[in-house]
DNA sequence: GCGACGATCATCT
DNA sequence: GATGATCGTCGCG
């Protein structure tokens, strides 16, 4: 058992520094009675208006986004490509549209729950290897879009792991099309070496932080 | 373990 | 009507 990050974890202004700290963060979910979980150990941020990659772009607000603008705190879920949910994280005070993005989780709790959300996977490794599959394996979908962490059906708790800044890698956010600096800006965070990673090789490259 | 590719539809223009 | 913050499968080796 850990400690439920408060709401001032989420509350401040840097979505990069919060995305790096959410690694080796426990994530649950109870949804109707189902339990499962497991450790944070890929995110990516979301930097508001100024980010290219984020909805919020240019503060761009519409109906599927509006929730980015809430207080941090609360989940952004969308529909990527038609077919998978994205699970988020808003940060910042409201009014501000920073996010991040949870792509992989180590499962810890549920395990039985989450094979049977993802269709009896037969591979463990891969049951929350990526944001579509952690999404459908903790049972969250779009129609959980504005749950706050302080309540019942999903929260964070801090459960006491540090991670030394050696063990963190950051890289380039994956799968977006846009132009520089903000295609290569070094926002993807992930745990050296842990297995559970969505995509090691996507960033072995040397990472050049760009100005910006 | 890796690269290529097709599926599929909510969302926005 | 075009576009994705992706996934699973297949072929390769």
């Amino acid at each position: 058992m850990g400690v439920i990050l408060p709401s001032s974890f989420y509350l401040r202004e840097d979505v990069v520094q919060v995305s790096k700290e959410l690694l080796g963060k426990s994530i649950y979910t109870n949804i109707n009675g189902l339990f499962s979980g497991g450790i944070i150990v890929e995110t990516e941020a979301y930097r508001g208006p100024e980010d290219k990659g984020s909805h919020a772009f240019n503060g761009k607000r519409t109906a599927r986004n509006e929730v980015m603008y809430a207080e941090g705190g609360v989940i952004y879920m969308y529909i990527c490509y038609g077919i998978h949910d994205m699970l988020n994280i808003v940060t910042g005070v409201s009014g501000t549209s920073h996010a991040v993005l949870i792509r992989a989780l180590e499962p810890t709790e549920g395990l039985d729950i989450m094979r049977e959300r993802r269709g009896f996977i037969n591979d463990d490794r891969r049951l929350c290897k990526g944001p579509g599959a952690l999404a459908q394996a903790l049972g969250l979908t779009k129609f959980h879009n504005g749950l706050s962490l302080q309540e019942n059906q999903i929260w964070i708790e801090d459960c006491g792991t540090t991670l030394k800044e050696d063990d963190i890698v950051a890289a380039p956010r994956i799968g977006l099309n846009i132009e520089e600096p903000y295609k290569s800006v070094p926002w993807r965070f992930y745990i050296r070496g842990n297995r559970y990673v969505s995509r090691i090789n996507a960033s072995t490259a040397p990472v050049i932080p760009p100005q910006l």
